[in-house]
DNA sequence: TAGATTGTTAATCGATTAACAATC
DNA sequence: TAGATTGTTAATCGATTAACAATC
């Protein structure tokens, strides 16, 4: 089995949104690490580095073959299995989330949503009836689901982990701007809400008045 | 001016939270670069070299004062300047967006919001009346806002995006999932939705089982 | 003073890039 | 064959960590 480092998997993720998304009139063409590289501003040894990683072989003098590329990008980004996530905190974000269809894409799909708000249990919302908090754990045991999305206020983030965490989840994409702990086998995937903004305020203040060149 | 990479920036927004976060009973207490470090698992010597690259010097023996850390933070990360945003798309992502009051905290506020959906336009979302897209170069010029929210559907995400920089935009927080090209003085700040997915997933194929340890 | 913590230099580690022989 | 590109090792770069004298 292969192990990937984040950054590695970051790089795939961009070579496969690249290879995938360039016209399939042939799709048996090649492909170069340079052109691979020229177009994600990413070192050509870097490409061809990552592509070993993951067992992709090319042709001197030829490059890459395209369709093997994104066969095996998808396989090992595991794109066409899909994993199950519950959804906890149905307000704004957890709706828009719920209601976003390029999960799939991704093999990605959020099978229920929670909340703790009694006007909002029984609701419908982007085709989900909101359940109560209170049946997390019954449900994650009934459905072995693993991944879970936090879409809660920060305040009860942490207390929401603690349940999820021992209810069996081992995923958790958290979009409160709270830092979770969670025991090691648990991963948790930041959303950082706040930091992007961070990074663009702070941009901003680095060149006063260069968007005016 | 400091300048600082996005690493040493990522790690100051951590240090703020956790400091900002800590019960404020006694606010001129003085914290070390150990507890630091331990609460946010970071290195103490990293931790007082990224206060020193904000000038933030401490006292041997006893620490660096927390107020003041709190006090030179959100002078660099500009939390009490507010700046102004469009947004681009308003779908159900952008109204979530749009309705998040959390922003505020971090200098930041969405002014506007545009599609080009004619169904959408007038109507409100969130407190806001939603404008035509092709509004959005007369009120970037007239309103001289620098920063925007990009929801839109991938494959309008580009041209979106050319209008945006030439009308003066130089940050982008692109939700889309969808690489930007911009010239060099703009900023794009990437969600990575997918991203997000893929790393859950690749944890989750990683260690199968381990969760159930 | 004694002792804990800072500030800073040196060592380590890992990731990125350069170089180039092997390959097609 | 000739020439472009791969595969891989070595060199570089930057970031993290260790060590320790200076400080309070």
């Amino acid at each position: 089995m292969v192990r990937l480092r984040r950054s590695e998997l970051t790089r795939l993720m961009r070579y496969y949104r690249l290879l995938s998304g360039l016209p399939d009139t042939d799709f048996s063409m090649f492909i170069t690490s340079a052109q691979i590289g020229n177009a994600l501003d990413v070192d050509p040894t870097q490409v061809r580095r990552d592509f070993k990683a993951v067992n992709l072989t090319g042709k001197g003098r030829i490059g890459f073959r395209r369709r093997e590329v994104c066969d095996v990008l998808r396989l090992v980004l595991r794109f066409d299995e899909t994993d199950d996530a519950v959804l906890v905190g149905a307000g704004h974000l957890g709706a828009a989330l719920m209601a976003y269809t390029g999960f799939a894409d991704f093999g990605f799909r959020i099978v229920a949503a929670f909340d703790n708000d009694q006007r909002k249990v029984g609701r419908e919302v982007a085709g989900h009836i909101v359940k109560s908090a209170r049946s997390i754990t019954p449900f994650l045991k009934k459905h072995d689901t693993k991944l879970a999305v936090l879409t809660t206020p920060g305040d009860v983030s942490q207390t929401v982990t603690d349940h999820l965490v021992s209810a069996g989840i081992c995923g958790i994409w958290n979009f409160s701007s709270c830092q979770l702990e969670v025991p090691k086998h648990v991963l948790v995937r930041d959303a950082r809400i706040s930091l992007g903004i961070s990074e663009l305020k702070y941009h901003l203040m680095k060149k006063p008045g260069a968007w005016l060149e």
